[in-house]
DNA sequence: GTCTATACGGGGATAGAC
DNA sequence: GTCTATCCCCGTATAGAC
């Protein structure tokens, strides 16, 4: 088993393990299927990988490293606390709106947390990312631009949600909005982290109602 | 197979089967966990059901019905469409945060929504639930009490995500707030809540800033 | 490195006694 | 209605040829 020397074929699998997994869950995938969809022998995955169990964190640390290294980015971005802010939950929204997998692999492993497969991520996640965000809360709480009487945490927390949670319901959101079951199309779901956007920031906000709508001319 | 006709082993099985597929998923779950769970032979899972896949459909039918009659009942309730508003909210996070695999269960028909055992309870919740509550935010447009520019169906859906995420980022919310992964404690979960239908409210509000707190002392 | 063949166990489901 | 016993498939994992 070749450590993490990376060759062609290994990330073929790893690539098509994060996609099963996502789709179907830990349990819900064999081992058959993600060589399936990678292409090659199902023996061969035991060659790179120890077991399906290793497979499965190698997919998901792979996943968790680049997100947390791509929302610490741009919450350092230049800026006042509500263009940081703006910028973080809107590029949330548009890489979980390209990559569905993304999310759903993430919110598999936090419904599966028992199963205890994500543990140092998760801590990783929390120690960073919502330590830097509720960061920046509180600066915008210091400068009088947000309300000073939230908790920033709970806030920073309410402000992901109005986010995340679209991609969460995704298919009660694609009926409800008049869609499928398989979710809104693109324009919707970047309409509606706009939206969510504008809605967190009116909550945080100290002034009366609308929160510096907006750089685009934006349709709906 | 006895239809519905209830009986004290069918209604164990079905309890058993709530929580075990709430916990590991249909997947992950076996008919001999739920059987030992219900404390029953496993055959006889098989005089009351048809097979798995039955027996997971009526756990899951029996829990939406009854989140959608609840839900209603708090919707129709008199009073302003604020006071509504917020005493769905915190309807919602009580019954979640009190019953953990209610919103579990959800939660993972939500993220294997492409196995589809739940499409027609899905339709329900959304042509129920969410249009009604979407009914109480044009009523608050109309009489000027929230922001007239917001898209109701939109702010319904980050109205619920507020309490909503919470939930499902528990163990990650567990370590950010100086918890373990299991989750904060109850108080903590309630006075989450309480903030989150604040934060809501504040983001829907016409007028300044704070709105209209609150009833209880409240700690923190 | 990649494949074929196969062992081993576990889980869904049924037959039939009581 | 509830249990015992059992069948059979399918998924993980390994041995070993090429």
């Amino acid at each position: 088993m070749p450590a993490a020397a990376p060759s062609p074929a290994r990330d073929q699998i790893l690539d098509a393990a994060q996609a099963c997994f996502a789709a179907r869950g830990f349990a819900g995938t064999t081992i058959k299927h993600i060589a399936a969809a990678a292409g090659v022998n199902s023996a061969l995955l035991y060659y790179y990988f120890r077991d399906k169990e290793r497979l499965y964190q190698a997919a998901l640390d792979r996943l968790v490293q680049t997100m947390i290294r791509r929302g610490g980015e741009r919450l350092d971005a230049p800026g006042t606390p509500e263009t940081r802010l703006r910028g973080f939950l809107e590029l949330f929204g548009g890489v979980f709106g390209s990559h569905p997998h993304f999310y759903r692999l993430m919110l598999r492993e936090l419904v599966d947390y028992a199963a205890s497969h994500a543990v140092e991520q998760f801590k990783l996640v929390s120690t960073t990312m919502f330590t830097r965000l509720c960061g920046v809360i509180e600066e915008g709480q210091r400068s009088g631009m947000f309300r000073p009487e939230l908790e920033p945490r709970f806030a920073a927390i309410s402000a992901v949600a109005t986010v995340a949670h679209f991609f969460t319901m995704r298919p009660v959101a694609g009926l409800f909005l008049g869609y499928t079951i398989k979710g809104p199309p693109p324009e919707v779901v970047r309409a509606y982290v706009r939206h969510a956007a504008d809605f967190a920031l009116a909550a945080l906000a100290t002034h009366p109602s609308t929160p510096a709508r907006r750089r685009r001319g934006a349709a709906r």
